[in-house]
DNA sequence: ATGCTCTCTGTGAGCGTTCACAGTAGAGAA
DNA sequence: TTCTCTACTGTGAACGCTCACAGAGAGCAT
């Protein structure tokens, strides 16, 4: 018996042609104004705003769409296996700061998940319909099927990190890992340190091969013996961190300090230590990767490497709606910086 | 003199015409088809499908919401300042379960942030315009004024957690609160604690206010008496828990147990223990609550109350989904769970 | 036969916008 | 004057879909 839709029933919102009736004049001048006001007379102009503002008018996005074949909106895809997504809070920070960005410009922000290949075949068939203009793709593994299929599509794409494995036609958006890695291990010897272990993130990653590379440049460089059983390899995990201390320690008891290419695996790495009675900083150093949350929280804090996730994420999508707007792909590395906390 | 519009020049898609050509029928039968098949011939709806398959064609949802009003996507509404947004792993885990929970319906989800003022305004506008076709809330501090403003206008709401101050025809989903704080303090009890502290959340949130009232109720069925001292507020912040946890140590030195309203903040409160030299578990017993990942990092690792975060994102959406197809509010309350660790 | 219901199908209209085009008026040049 | 150019305005068409309606045929009772 009741109306069952809620406080205020929804009322039909005013259309472009209410506003025209409104202020006077046409709907061809108030979707002139809408659009830039080009070709409008000041008078027409202000009898348009005025219109607006008195009828509470907002264009419908849908109509606009169907003509123009534009959506103003964009995806923001994440291919990355659960455990990582809610466990990096990078992805929370670049989230947020993409959401901010294109606020600025209007245009909302989906999020989709493509976690499982079921998934990732809706999500394309999605995006390939035109229903976003582009998608800002976040964290592709080597060999991530989707990114080609998007590019193949002619998706606009940023993607955030160097995608490896894919033509080089695709724009994206980077920390300068390898130049981070130099800088950490720089400052690790400038500590005294000579038997530095890493753990490495997968290298199938981007950040993953980067940050070694750095690593080994610097040891090169400082005329330091590389040594491989120095080198292990994690998942950016709290667990993978600690398993992969322990198996330093084995392999190389004489260690004097790690750098860690994630927070995450530090503080894995810092429990590890601290099971082996090794104290940190005085017996081994420890070096971070992120400067995300875990780096403050650990005990004792890490020393990191800070990326500079806001401007990341501002940049992937200053290059995407370039992209969207008709320019070429294009890549941006981006600068890191070395945050010293007790951890070395 | 290029192109310029990336890969594969993005060809026009298939529409329902064109399906109908290819299965020789007339549009109205496709969209039959598309939309339940009800009132359609085996034979046509094969007809249509294999063309639908054929053709690659997928529903252009522009022109649909231009008819039907409905938009098929949901906004999730993120109404909190920065800082808790990143810093508490719990929006994460609830936003990818929602995001999940509407894929399976195929329906897209937008985030929108609503941090300042201004950004408050225009989402208000966006989503009273009709472009999403309802609102999954979450954390509105009481007195949030979108949420009445929603309200107001008729748009489908569900909150994450009671919404306090709001007139009661608001849907809501949240753990019980006052359930799981009952449940630790029952279990600090049991442990021998009598002086147990507590850091509550700010009390202008659900969670603040419930889990303040649990801790409150078990003592009085104990028998043990309030004592004031020992009850001092936070604002969910680690730094809040450090503060909240030294002013009860000065205020009743005596005390042999926390009950802390939130993980992040229980990581403080050890801090601030560990500062004072007070061993956890033996001089004083800390329990938290979230089993956010914060709780395993801790060390000593924390028990804490876990909050069923799946189920509370499924239900947000299926309460929402309800809502959106024309039945009335709900609220749902679901159970929490003790994790025992080393802390207590 | 006639009427009625029930399932199925095609057709026209219209959702709210933008776009292309045509047209008007005024200014300046020839 | 007349012509051209520029600034501005209004008017049909679309865009791709759903919805209401009309109509066709089948089945069954009257």
């Amino acid at each position: 018996m009741t109306m069952n839709n809620g406080a205020g029933a929804r009322r039909k919102p005013p259309t472009i042609h209410d506003v025209a009736r409104e202020a006077g004049v046409s709907r061809g001048t108030v979707s002139r104004v809408l659009n830039g006001g080009h070709y409008v007379s000041p008078s027409a102009q202000e009898a348009v705003n005025a219109a607006i503002r008195r009828t509470g008018y907002v264009v419908n996005r849908h109509a606009r769409s169907l003509i123009t074949g534009r959506s103003d909106s964009v995806g923001f895809l994440l291919t990355e296996p659960q455990e990582r997504f809610f466990e990096d809070p990078n992805f929370n920070v670049l989230l947020r700061g993409c959401t901010q960005a294109l606020a600025a410009h209007d245009i909302p922000l989906l999020l989709m998940l493509a976690g499982t290949e079921d998934e990732r075949r809706r999500i394309t068939r999605y995006i390939t319909a035109g229903h976003v203009d582009g998608v800002l793709l976040v964290s592709s593994h080597s060999g991530d099927p989707i990114a080609s299929e998007l590019r193949e599509a002619g998706v606009p794409l940023v993607a955030c990190g160097k995608p490896i494995g894919i033509g080089s036609k695709v724009s994206y958006v980077a920390a300068d890992d390898r130049d981070g890695a130099r800088d950490m291990v720089r400052h690790l010897l400038a500590q005294g340190r000579r038997r530095i272990g890493v753990v490495t993130g997968p290298l199938d990653t981007p950040g993953g091969v980067e940050r070694l590379a750095g690593y080994k440049e610097v040891l090169a460089e400082a005329e330091v013996a590389y040594d491989e059983r120095l080198v292990v390899s994690g998942d950016y995990s709290r667990a993978s961190g600690e398993a992969g201390a322990a198996r330093l320690l084995e392999r190389a008891p004489d260690l004097d300090a790690v750098f860690v290419a994630s927070d995450l695996m530090a503080q894995g790495v810092l429990t590890t230590l601290r099971r082996a009675d090794r104290r940190v900083p005085e017996d081994v150093a420890v070096g971070g990767f992120d400067d995300s949350p875990a780096a403050t929280a650990a005990t004792p804090s890490l020393t990191t490497i800070r990326q500079p996730w806001d401007r990341i994420s501002s940049e992937m999508v200053r290059v995407l709606l370039a992209q969207i707007g008709g320019e070429d792909p294009a890549a941006v590395i981006l600068p890191t910086e070395l945050v010293k906390r007790e951890s070395t």
